[in-house]
DNA sequence: AAGTCAGATAGATATGATAATTGCGTAAAC
DNA sequence: GTTTACGCAATTATCATATCTATCTGACTT
C-alpha cells in the first residue's frame, strides 16, 4: 500500500465529499456512512459490523472505527459488543449539527422538512431579532445594516441574493449576544438556501427588503417588541406560503 | 497488561465519569478530556499530542484517537498533522450535544448561562405550545395532563417535582410533531435541573402549577395563541427572576 | 423449570510500524 | 534585502495483527 492515501480518498470517496470535511479516509467514511445511514440505507437491514464496513470500503478498521465513534457521537449509531452496531432512531440524531443537517438536505428535498425549519425560525429568530434590539453592540448593529445593505445591492443586482439574505439573518443571530442563538447560524444559512428556490418560485421577494427594513429599524431603535414582531411577519409569510403548498400538494 | 479494562476504568475516571455514557475506556477519555476543555485547562496552553494525552492517562494511542475524533465530531477540537490538535473556539462547539451541555454545566453555576438558557426556553417553549395546541395528537395531549398530574401530585408530596416539571414540557415539545422541537428535550430537562434551585431559593412555586395548567387547557382548548402566552408567562417570570438576581449581584 | 457453563460473535484495546501532511528553518536565487 | 525552493522534523493518519472483554445462544445439569 504504497500508494497516496488521497489518491485512495478521492477514487472511494469521488466527487460527493464534502469539502467541509477533512480530505482524510476518516472523514469520507463519516461522510459515506452518515448519507447511507440517513438516506435509509440500513433501515430495514442489519448495519454491517466493523470488519465488513472496513472490508467494503478498503479501509482498516481502526478507520472505520474512528468514523463509527464520530457518528456516534453525533447521535446515529450506538456500539455494543456482540450486538453490532445499530442506528438509533432519528430522534436522537443530532439535528443541529451541520453535517446531520447536511445530509438530511441532501437526501430529498421536502416541503415537509422545510415547514419544520421554518417552524423552528419562527421562534428563534424573532426572539433574537428582540434580543438584538436590547444588548446589540454597535458594532452588531452595524453588521445588520451591512446585511440590508448587500440585500439592497442584491436587488440591483450587485451582490447575491441568497449570500446577502444570510448575512443579514446571521447579523440579528450574532447580536442576541447568547451563544445559543449564535448556534442557529448554520441551521438558518441551511433553511434559507433551501428555501430560496421554493418562495422564489412562488412570489417575488420585492416585498421582502421593506420587511428586513423593519427588522433593522426596530432594531436600531431600540423596540424590543417591534423587531420581534416585524421579524415574526417576515417568517410568517413564509410559513404561509409552504402551507399553501403543502394544502395544494395534498388535494 | 493483563488488568481488567473495567478496573483501569474505574482507576482512572473513579466516580464523576457519567453513566449516560459508555464504561468504555474511549467514552472515559471522551468524558474526561472534554470536560478539561471545557473547564478552560487548555485555554492559555497548548493542547498535548495524541502520544502525550495516551501516556498521560495510561491508554493505548488508538483509544484516545477515537476520544479526540468523537470530540472533533461535536466540534471541541479539529486536529491537523504537524499542527496537532487544537480546541476550538467556544461558537463553534455544538452546545446543543448533551454531553457538551452537561460538561457546561458542571463547570460552574453561573446565572448567565441560566439566563442564556431561559432566553432560549422563551423562544423555543411557547412556539412549542402553540403548535402543540393545532397538531398534537389525544396520545400527546394525555401525555401533557399526565405531566401536569404528576406536578399536583408532586405538590402533595406523591412525586418528584422536579421529573414531573421535566415530564410536562417535553410532552409539550413532544406535542410539537417537529423534530427539531424534540430536539430541545435535553435542554429543558438540563434547565430545569439547573434552575429549579435558583427558583425555589427566591419565591415559592405556588402559583406554578396554575401556570402550567393554563398551558394545558389551552392546548385542550386548540387555543394556539393562548397556549403560546400561557408558556411564554410561565417562562418569563423565571427570567424576570433572573434578571433581578443578576441586577443585585452587580450591584 | 431454573440455573450454570462453554462456545461463538463482535466490539474494545494494545502495539508497532509506516505513510502523509505541513510548519519552519535554511540555503539558494533574484 | 527579499523571495523562493527545499529539506527536516513533528504530528497526525493509516495499517496490520493480536488479544481481551462483553454478551448472546444453546446445551447441559440439577
Amino acid at each position: 500500500m504504497n500508494r497516496k492515501v488521497s489518491a485512495i480518498t478521492t477514487e472511494i470517496f469521488p466527487s460527493e465529499m464534502r469539502t467541509s470535511l477533512g480530505r482524510n479516509l476518516t472523514y469520507g467514511m463519516l461522510d459515506v456512512i452518515g448519507r447511507a445511514i440517513v438516506i435509509g440505507e440500513y433501515d430495514n437491514v442489519a448495519f454491517p459490523t466493523e470488519a465488513e464496513l472496513a472490508r467494503k470500503h478498503g479501509v482498516s478498521r481502526a478507520v472505520t472505527r474512528e468514523a463509527v465513534k464520530m457518528l456516534t457521537a453525533k447521535g446515529l449509531l450506538s456500539a455494543r459488543p456482540r450486538q453490532g452496531t445499530i442506528v438509533q432512531p432519528q430522534s436522537s440524531w443530532n439535528l443541529f449539527d451541520s453535517d446531520v443537517l447536511h445530509w438530511l438536505l441532501e437526501r430529498k428535498f421536502s416541503v415537509e422538512l422545510l415547514r419544520h425549519f421554518n417552524q423552528l425560525r419562527v421562534a428563534i429568530e424573532p426572539e433574537a431579532a428582540a434580543l438584538a434590539a436590547i444588548q446589540a453592540t454597535d458594532a452588531e448593529r452595524t453588521a445588520i445594516g451591512a446585511g440590508l445593505a448587500r440585500m439592497v445591492a442584491a436587488e440591483a443586482g450587485a451582490d447575491n441574493t441568497l449570500a446577502a439574505d444570510i448575512a443579514f439573518h446571521v447579523a440579528v443571530l450574532e447580536g442576541s449576544r447568547n451563544p445559543f442563538y449564535k448556534q442557529f447560524r448554520d441551521m438558518v444559512a441551511s433553511a434559507l438556501a433551501t428555501s430560496i428556490h421554493f418562495t422564489n418560485r412562488i412570489k417575488g421577494r420585492t416585498a421582502s427588503i421593506e420587511d428586513h427594513r423593519a427588522v433593522y429599524d426596530a432594531i436600531l431603535a431600540r423596540d424590543s417588541d417591534g423587531a420581534r414582531c416585524a421579524m415574526r411577519r417576515l417568517i410568517g409569510d413564509v410559513l404561509v406560503l409552504i402551507g399553501e403548498a403543502e394544502a395544494t400538494a395534498s388535494t
